[in-house]
DNA sequence: AGAAGACCATACGGTTGCGTATGGTTCTTG
DNA sequence: CAAGAACCATACGCAACCGTATGGTCTTCT
């Protein structure tokens, strides 16, 4: 029986080099994904590196490629389950939305980094989908299709804004449980009425 | 007299360097500001740009200052002046920084450094600003402090949001001129209404 | 004019990161 | 078990920057 204890120094492989690779986008950004500090945070050298990978792009691509997989399906499979009507359905999406973004800095760091020529695809697919799902909902809530894109376009621009805010200007956001709660209230209103 | 001629290759001054700093940042974000590649860009060397600044961070703080200044500014003051009572003047703030925004690419490119510490400050400072400006158009509308606050965020939220998708995938947003107008008129009417 | 100060060029040393080369080790498998 | 494959460490060379040192060259002012 194969022992996977805590440290075991075993030979790495690429999977090992890619979540070291996303844990440092979300504590320093693209920036972070350095092959020499990576290698030295598991205790190995670039040779080793160099072996899994073409260069430190194809690293960058591989690890992206994995972020969204996971990231993507998670989120909207999870909502699409739901078996609640629309309406409520977007209330979940817009509250689950909101405490993720809060929390998954990998998705932050790719905000930032929006230029990059591997990040722009990424983010510009998960986007688009993001939107697409949101236009969805608000048709099936009834609204025209006009009108759901235009719903959609600003949910989605508030989603993205908040998350910034959260990062440039944390304390301008509702603090307590109350306020976040209330908040949060508000906007869903805002987003669904009229 | 003193010729001010196309490039008369006189000496620079701290201001040259600050203007050359914003432009690199405009195109290349923050990291664009080295030393040496602006040197060459001004068709000087180092040597000058260390007669003048301490060093790269000096420059780089010199020159957000004064963007921030100008910056500002121009928007809040410009508004102010503005007779109309609160809701056209909301309204004209929304429009205004709306098209503000797809242009001002120092803005955005900060955005993309909040967390660097030279940019960190200069950030939570006018979007706290902002915040407060618009929740006091709120305020003068008629909603309760409250009410203003979440408005205001929600609203700002917004816009930074819509900042940030015009980067990261321009093609979801409304395009053609009409489009544009009616999708503005959306997002007032919902940010204004209930 | 000529000295003092302002301004700048060049050369140098140091750091960090990329990617390559080369020669081990350690598995795996016939 | 021996050979080939998989995996890795070390040592280089290279490039982009930062910041310093040193010695000019203009300006200005007396």
């Amino acid at each position: 029986m194969a022992v996977t204890g805590a440290r075991p120094r075993q030979r790495l492989s690429r999977v090992d080099w890619i979540s070291v690779a996303l844990a440092a986008i979300a504590e320093g950004g693209l920036a972070a994904v350095a092959v020499e500090p990576l290698a030295a945070r598991l205790g190995a050298s670039k040779g080793s590196f160099y072996w899994h990978f073409e260069n430190r792009d194809a690293l960058l691509t591989a690890s992206l490629a994995r972020w969204e997989e996971q990231y993507t399906a998670a989120v909207t499979a999870e909502n699409t389950r739901t078996g609640a009507d629309p309406v409520q359905r977007l209330r979940l999406l817009i509250r689950r939305v909101t405490m993720l973004a809060e929390s998954d800095s990998v998705y932050v760091a790719l905000i930032a980094t929006a230029d990059h020529p591997a990040v722009a695809p990424v983010l510009k697919r998960i986007t688009e989908q993001r939107i697409e799902y949101t236009m969805a909902l608000f048709r099936d809530i009834g609204f025209g299709p006009r009108d759901a894109r235009y719903r959609s376009l600003l949910a989605y621009s508030a989603h993205l804004g908040h998350t910034e805010l959260a990062r440039s200007a944390p304390g301008t956001l509702p603090r307590g449980r109350a306020d976040r709660e209330a908040y949060l209230q508000h906007v869903i209103t805002a987003l669904t009425t009229l």
